[in-house]
DNA sequence: CTTGCCTTCGTTTTT
DNA sequence: CGAAGGCAAG
């Protein structure tokens, strides 16, 4: 007999997505495929949260509840909240609960490396792999593009980068190269066999050197389900799958789970199709809009009672999606009553856009809502620039998501490379980088040694026996190899066996970077300190590659938790945050939607299902400001470096209407340059750009 | 073979 | 404007 006082603060939808069992099975045990479609602020996380919590006090074994998220930020969120339902409730029944956890609640792609290790032995893995980042990637691309001669200078070949996403695409979409080629990389369509040579290179060395990137985490995942023994025995570890953010897992992570769970018992999926955005990423809206076909006898609950934004804002957001093409159908109402209309800012340009946001930010500031409480929403990270130059020079406090991140610092990443090195002595990007610390040290050099320590079974204590190469800087080749050494053995425990690096490190600083190199001496002290918060190195570059500290700055969090500043952010970061105030810079033709994804339809649609997540953050205030002429960020030589551009697409009569709108910034009296590109000419006259607004 | 200087190229969002 | 690639000097 389940008490329920537990579910008392729920809606009648969510406490039936939360209860909902086989009406035959004792507790909730088991259950129908369950599909809840979820609005922005309709409780997702409180409902999926309160889910494994009523499981666990209806009597599953919380080991066995799979809990996977989209971000490691809502898989703790949920497993805190999951813990307080449970504290709460056992108190309430006078018994004294150990504090109930939820060990498998993680990313896909952080249980998916937790699995692999384990299972690595079945799988011919080497149990001690190292995880690739995505740069990491890209260079050992790079190193096998060398080794194949398809550097060669005759014929354009596409960069690392645009090679990792085309085998990125191919990998998560399950597709065919040339298919790929086709409908995504169209200009690089006549490298296909090349690319196919090249592919198949880069995986044969993965393997060969106990590495796996991103994608290798939910591929490896995917063909050990494929495998019926193995997926038989995984499956059975699990009685519930729980997965968060269902729009955005792409086919892999569909088949991962139809191997976890092959009729959809036990498995609960929540998510909001109006909230996919990250297609680019691979994930494919069809999983959410086709789950009720997939998985015969699901139910679908529907969430659509906000209880975050005002009806004003909601009004907005809702218009904005009517003019979508597929959808599942909701109308969001707000629990929080009507609410101050939405504004539309025309801004005159960038300068313009950052003052008056800032301006509002502290006024609202002034009416007792704390910096921390509003966002700053933008498209691509430079767009913050104007906001950031004029923060700094106020001196108010912010924190920056999304963009730079400490972790692509150089020195940052030469720290890693050292402890990258150490942990899997075959880790030939962390070997290159770490090897070429030394100076003297080059490319070539690099590649002898490493032939060398290869040679030797990757005995890093006699690779450190041999001579140093001929040009390098012996003293601090043999600080290097020593360092590295140390490092393996793990002498002294961790984090202390790390001092000695850091020390190296810092040392060599001045002769590899500029001066002054006492802020790149601060950020490795702070990786040490990071490090010491995990519990071994191996946990350590795990962990921190797959999730990687979210902001500059983030990395000291615990020392400024009660600091007030503003949340600058991309959109794509925001998604699952919500702020009292949400001001959205840039609101252009061009960024929504980016002129690079303008092309085919479901792109574009994904851009206006972007907008939506931006306006659907904020709760009381929404401000969206469209500068009329700012930065041109490319095509930097013909002429000019502002433009006029035009106000979002998606900004249409019906939307705007349900918007305040208001000008802000001074009149325009710069003379237009002649030298601007033509396809701009058209929105250059400053009358046509205005009156286009109210068309 | 390494390093530093010069040119050129291409620009989004991220687990 | 910044990163990456090419070229020449040491």
């Amino acid at each position: 007999m389940t008490d329920t006082a537990h579910l008392e603060d729920l809606n009648e939808r969510q406490r039936s997505a939360v209860t909902f069992a086989r009406p035959d099975t004792a507790a909730g045990l088991t259950s129908d495929p369950l599909l809840v479609i979820a609005g922005a602020g309709t409780g997702k996380t409180q409902t999926l949260s309160h889910r494994a919590a009523h499981l666990v006090l209806s009597g599953v074994d919380a080991r066995r509840i799979l809990l996977l998220t989209f971000s490691r930020r809502a898989a703790e969120e949920m497993t805190r909240r999951a813990r307080g339902i449970c504290d709460a409730a056992l108190a309430a029944r006078g018994r004294r609960g150990q504090a109930v956890s939820l060990p498998w609640a993680g990313t896909f792609h952080a249980i998916g490396a937790r699995l692999l290790r384990e299972y690595a032995p079945a799988l011919g893995l080497s149990p001690n792999f190292s995880i690739l980042d995505r740069a990491d990637a890209a260079d050992l691309i790079d190193v096998c593009r060398q080794q194949l001669g398809l550097a060669l200078r005759t014929r354009r070949f596409p960069r690392k980068d645009t090679c990792l996403a085309i085998y990125s695409q191919v990998v998560n979409r399950r597709a065919k190269l040339a298919a790929v080629l086709e409908t995504r990389f169209p200009w690089c369509v006549a490298h296909h066999d090349a690319l196919k040579r090249l592919f198949a290179h880069y995986t044969e060395r993965k393997q060969h050197l106990a590495l796996l990137d991103y994608d290798d985490l939910l591929l490896h995942w995917a063909l050990m389900m494929r495998e019926p023994g193995l997926a038989a025995g995984l499956a059975a570890r699990f009685d519930h799958v729980l997965v968060d953010e269902y729009q955005d897992t792409n086919l892999l992570q569909a088949e991962i789970l139809r191997g976890l769970a092959p009729t959809g018992a036990g498995l609960c999926v929540v998510g909001d199709d109006a909230q996919a955005i990250y297609g680019f990423r691979a994930a494919d809206v069809d999983n959410i809009l086709g789950f009720a076909d997939q998985y015969a006898g699901a139910r679908v609950v529907r969430l659509e009672r906000n209880y975050r934004s005002t009806q004003a804002i909601l009004d907005a957001a809702n218009t904005l999606m009517a003019d979508a093409a597929r959808r599942y159908d909701k109308q969001l109402a707000s629990a929080r009553g009507a609410g101050l209309r939405p504004r539309h800012i025309i801004a005159h340009d960038g300068a313009d856009e950052a003052r008056h946001v800032i301006e509002q930010v502290l006024a609202r500031r002034e009416t007792g809502v704390a910096l921390k409480q509003q966002a700053v929403l933008f498209r691509n990270a430079h767009h913050a620039n104007e906001v950031e130059i004029e923060l700094v020079r106020r001196d108010i406090p912010y924190r920056k998501y999304g963009g730079l991140k400490f972790l692509d610092a150089a020195h940052v990443k030469d720290l890693l490379a050292l402890v990258r090195w150490a942990a899997n002595p075959a880790n030939q990007i962390a070997a290159y980088r770490a090897l070429q610390i030394v100076p003297g040290v080059g490319p070539a050099s690099a590649q002898r040694a490493f032939e060398r320590l290869e040679a030797d079974d990757w005995s890093l204590v006699r690779l450190g026996r041999q001579p140093a190469p001929r040009q390098a800087d012996a003293e601090a080749w043999c600080g290097l190899v020593d360092t590295v050494a140390a490092l393996a053995e793990g002498a002294g425990g961790w984090p202390a066996t790390l001092e000695p690096a850091a020390e190296w490190l810092k040392a060599q600083l001045p002769d590899r970077y500029e001066a002054p190199t006492t802020a790149r001496a601060g950020d490795i002290d702070d990786l040490v300190r990071i490090a010491a918060r995990y519990r071994d190195r191996d946990r350590f570059l795990t962990e921190l590659t797959l999730d990687p500290p979210a902001a500059t700055g983030d990395h000291n969090d615990d020392a400024h938790l009660d600091e007030d500043y503003l949340v600058l952010s991309t959109v794509h970061s925001a998604k699952g945050r919500e702020f009292d105030s949400v001001y959205l810079l840039h609101v252009a033709d061009g960024t929504f939607p980016s002129e690079y994804t303008a092309r085919s339809p479901a792109d574009l649609e994904e851009e206006r299902r972007l907008l939506y997540v931006a306006f659907t953050r904020a709760r009381n205030v929404l401000e969206v400001v469209s500068p009329l002429r700012y930065h041109v960020t490319e095509q930097r030589r013909l002429g000019d470096r502002h433009v006029y551009g035009a106000i979002s697409r998606f900004m249409t009569p019906a939307v705007r209407a349900c918007f305040s709108a208001r000008d802000v910034g001074t009149p325009v009296d710069a003379p237009v340059s002649a030298a601007a590109p033509a396809s701009l000419r058209a929105a250059l006259d400053v009358g046509a750009a205005a009156r286009r607004l109210w068309d």
